[in-house]
DNA sequence: GGGAAAATGGGTCGGGCGACCTATTCAAGC
DNA sequence: GCTTGAATAGGTCGCCCGACCCATTTTCCC
């Protein structure tokens, strides 16, 4: 029997996943709707697993799991997002997570990992899970792409909201120059060859919140 | 009994929502991957009532909704939808949706939404739904942005590819001044000042498939 | 048949944007 | 202490983009 925390922005899906997860013999003790909660409600219930979603308000899943493993090194985080991304795996798992599922999982496959990563297995590698799912992805190297730094992903998140690189840099206090250079390292890191690629790619890894 | 069609590409979210429909006394007589199959299940199986994510591969819930509505006058759909968005509820009901839930519910509204529309209410309102969700949004006017045509729909859907203005015009076969003209009608009716706005719109109101 | 909307194409103009290069400061880590 | 990386800032250049004009053809609905 393990403390469970979920963590998901929408009802439904933590309803649902609590349910499956007390048939399967879990206790649930929270559910957070943001980041924020849940890291507090982490600290507040000392929960042995956290699911986390990716995608969620205030604070991103990414960002959280990192501040939950901090606080709570030996809480297992299981991640979960809607599109599968490579990048976002290499995140996770440097962020602290322990597994890895796509919304796309049946709840048996949630289940099992939850089950798997519960009873101390140390990680559940993406290829593992994704494996274990029957899907696979990463064909090889899995090449990833450096995480964005604080200050880049604070930018980004400003060009969704619609500012132009000019606003970018009023609203921040920099030069634009300065805008211009993260946005180009944005682009490197990411892999895009422009603003629109850039904010379609946060949105998909979820570093970035649609308002 | 109410014969229910679920047309979701999570799986996680058809599961739950299949269970929970089934507790209350529905019939799941079929699940669709995206819009595609939503529409040809809906052909095979004749449901009474589907419900029909937004955002679903190869063919977007507005679009299968259109279709399902336009071959099963009878079928009543119900919208599902990650964020909610007024432009979306327009959209949706003018494409023949009976009701409109968020992703934010919990698993009682939805049940009491599908169980409302299964018993023959004719149209619960975009309005009605979210009031009944304790959520209430669209302060008074509505103001309604007329839906995309579907030459338009292509066209960012293309530029959310990470095409150019010329990469689109190649692939379409088109001169680049009608692709910016189609462009500029486009934020005209998304109300965005680029592509990068125009992109992230269509992809908050389920339109923009992210590859 | 007639009108509206969609789809097509054209022109011009200014400005924002991305590529490329360099430089300084500061903090963290080896 | 030295190096690395992040954050800051500057310059230039070319081009793509969006704003605002315009017209024609097709399609579809009344």
């Amino acid at each position: 029997m393990n403390r469970v925390l979920l963590a998901d922005d929408h009802q439904l899906l933590r309803q649902a996943l609590g349910a499956a997860l007390q048939d399967a013999g879990f206790e649930i003790v929270g559910e957070a709707a943001d980041g924020e909660e849940a890291v507090r409600l982490a600290d507040e219930l000392d929960p042995e697993l956290v699911m986390m979603d990716v995608t969620m308000p205030v604070l991103d899943g990414i960002e959280a799991t990192r501040l939950v493993h901090l606080r709570h090194p030996d809480a297992r985080v299981i991640m979960l997002t809607m599109h599968d991304e490579k990048a976002l795996a290499a995140q996770a798992i440097a962020a602290g997570a322990c597994a890895f599922l796509t919304k796309d999982s049946s709840m048996e496959d949630v289940v099992a990992t939850v089950r798997h990563v519960g009873d101390g297995d140390v990680l559940v590698s993406p290829k593992i899970a994704s494996s274990m799912l029957g899907e696979l992805r990463s064909p090889a190297g899995t090449e990833e792409s450096p995480p964005l730094t604080k200050r880049e992903e604070e930018i980004l998140q400003q060009v969704a909201d619609g500012c132009t690189t000019a606003e970018v840099a009023a609203r921040l206090f920099i030069s634009a120059k300065t805008v211009k250079n993260h946005l180009a390292s944005i682009y490197a890191k990411l892999d895009a060859r422009d603003r629109t690629q850039a904010v379609l790619r946060g949105v998909r890894i979820g570093i970035i919140q649609l308002h």
